[in-house]
DNA sequence: GTGGTCTAGACCACT
DNA sequence: GTGGTCTAGACCACC
């Protein structure tokens, strides 16, 4: 479910929280549901417990999830944080389109290629 | 022509390499022009010699400038570097792309977002 | 393990990049092990810890180590590096064989030696 | 006659020297035979004459060659240079044999390798 | 503890 | 003047 890539640059709690605000965003982590405690994680990705401990805080932080004490962490119902997270794919788009004017694609080009990839991934 | 982002997270020299390599890539440095001096571009943007040392060995690296003794370094005429540059911005569009549709978006929104992105850039 | 001369024209960084690089493709380094900290070797070398630093982002640059958050650098375990490296060797002994036949050695001559060479190295 | 790399990392004076050298070791420029004076060989190698006449101190001291006041530079007729031009080929050959054999190439392989990149040379 | 970035200042070789 | 190497020392993020 949570893959690290401990060659990447972006730290590993980051990679944690992005992976996890994905998977609530769209739908699979359900409400309510209860995430894997901080132990049992740490373990499964063979990464320290201070590290899963720091990226359950930025999302708590964040909205995404809510500790219960004694009984662990669990998703939090708020709808409003599907918009942020959308938001931000938007920035990323536009860095991206950004780059690319600046090297001298046109816009057609990547219009073309974002149906392309697009179609891509449903294909697959 | 280089504007540094002291606050960004990306290193200094990182934002120097990319750049120049943009510059290159979309001819606004033609090959064998003269790049400014190790010393030069370092007063200019009050940053120092070093970071742009290195800035400037790791373009040599990646076959985007040569140096020559005594005199300065140059820009390399290899073309196949342009179209490895574009393959870079490709990849990051096709990532995008594809968190956005797991979030939901739409085709169709994307392609407008694109379109709005692009022509943002050159009203500015 | 590691030998530096400090007499010597070549980088100490560039001694060391050379040195790792031969360690790992015949072997002596295993892939994913562990290899000394930057402060460690630069205190081991007596050099100053940039210089360590330089030489393992190139080693990285090149794919043979990766470095790995808080932790470490480790030895990557790409095979066709060994491959190039190997080819680097045939292609200096291919422009030394041509300089000798230009000052007249003849072929046999050269093979003499080149056997006596390796004999040499194995002996001490 | 003599061509420059000027991205070669060796400078540019000791390329000329080397290759002068080796010009007079087997014979192609003539005992007592004039050199291209200082000024002629820059414009045509369109190089600073100062490297130029680096180059030519260096030949001098060496006694590939000596000048004569007024008149210009002049090939030594001296015999016992050849030896030493060898020398450093032999000198070259053992440091690339013994690199081939840190990375585990065996010997008869590159006594193969040799006489293959002899022959080579002479089919050109 | 680890790697990574940056500064300041020095020295060298080459043109 | 140019690029290139090295040192010393500081600071940061990450684990």
């Amino acid at each position: 479910m949570i893959a690290i890539d401990f060659q990447n640059r972006k730290p590993i709690y980051e990679q944690i929280v992005d992976r996890i605000e994905t998977l609530i965003v769209n739908g699979v982590l359900e409400a309510d549901s209860q995430l894997p405690s901080v132990r049992t994680l740490a373990v499964e990705l063979s990464i320290n417990p201070n590290t899963i401990q720091k990226a359950y805080s930025i999302l708590e932080q964040n909205g995404y999830i809510y500790p219960v004490k004694g009984r662990g962490n669990f998703v939090s119902g708020n709808e409003e944080l599907k918009l942020r997270k959308k938001d931000s794919v938007y920035e990323s788009l536009r860095e991206t389109v950004k780059k690319g004017r600046e090297l001298g694609i046109s816009g057609d080009c990547m219009v073309a290629k974002v149906r392309e990839y697009y179609q891509e991934e449903i294909e697959e």
